[in-house]
DNA sequence: TGCGTATCCTAGCTCCGAGGTAGGTATTCG
DNA sequence: CGAATACCTACCTCGGAGCTAGGATACGCA
């Protein structure tokens, strides 16, 4: 579904919320991917991976040498995860038939032929996984809130084990 | 995301679903793996595989030999589509951490341990699914329903270009 | 000024699963 | 019988996920 890509470049966004050095007058105190590498138990060169998308998407800032390291560029609250999510993996889109045009709208691709009878399907799962994303902020995650909201989340009444 | 087998699998059984032969008292008429893939231009071998999985869940009925083929086990109206992509694609989780306990409850693997800060993300997102797909049935496909329902779907306001 | 610490960049490597092929056997109809 | 079909097992190939390696560049500090 999801690849580690966007669990642990969520893991290093959340650490990032969390350990934010406090502003001292010349911008936050940035945090070493070394020091988050070592928290998390994740590979340190594969993180500089992840967060050159994170920075090429502007979701993160970098200050390079000694006692350098990366802060958010934005407040949490600012960040959906829907952005992260993307920067990290790429447009998403439940399979190949389904994208988006430049205006956002979703279209199918193969257009002109024979539309794919199952766009409709496709069409709703894309949907809700992206509306889930929006509706989502980094602020949502940096606290182990256990019932914030009253209820969202109905658990699936099967949740279909194979 | 998902994976052809969830495309093309769901692609047979909207066929199935349209195609269905009138019940001549003996049960309905099955079709062939190889009209089928004929019609959708799709490799039969592969759909043979695909299909086993639905036989397996139960979700079609077939009848060996000459004028053999494919049916489905219930009336479309009965069949979500929760149920055939999980047959296709195996256990919906969008990452690996997230899955479902006997009873359906969803859970954290590496419970014990410190459990993932982005556990609430990823639950959420995978309810966001299993509810969109658990809502439609075979039966909302088999006819190209151009709004059919009034706005449960509102398209997402950015659909975040890569 | 030079050393240590970081980010940055490019290249490559390995392994596994997706996607499909091949070829056989069992079953049923005409 | 023989054609058509489902059923089963094994195999192949290729691309991407998930890393690793090694350097170049930038910054802080003694």
């Amino acid at each position: 579904m999801f690849s580690t890509k966007a669990e642990y470049g969520v893991r290093v966004m959340v650490h990032l919320a969390r350990e934010a050095g406090d502003d001292a007058g010349d911008g936050p105190v940035p945090i070493s991917l070394g020091s988050i590498a070592d928290a998390e138990g994740l590979p340190l060169a594969y993180l500089e991976h992840l967060v050159r998308r994170l920075r090429n998407a502007e979701l993160v800032e970098s200050r390079r040498g000694a006692h350098g390291g990366y802060s958010l560029a934005r407040p949490p609250a600012q960040i959906t995860m829907a952005e992260v999510v993307e920067a990290l993996e790429g447009e998403i889109a439940p399979i190949e038939c389904i994208t988006a045009d430049s205006e956002g709208a979703l279209v199918c691709a193969r257009e002109g032929e024979a539309p794919c009878p199952t766009k409709l399907l496709w069409t709703r799962v894309q949907g809700s996984i992206v509306r889930t994303l929006s509706e989502m902020t980094l602020a949502d995650l940096i606290l182990p809130l256990p019932h914030r909201v009253p209820a969202p989340l109905s658990p699936p009444k099967e949740t279909l084990t194979a």
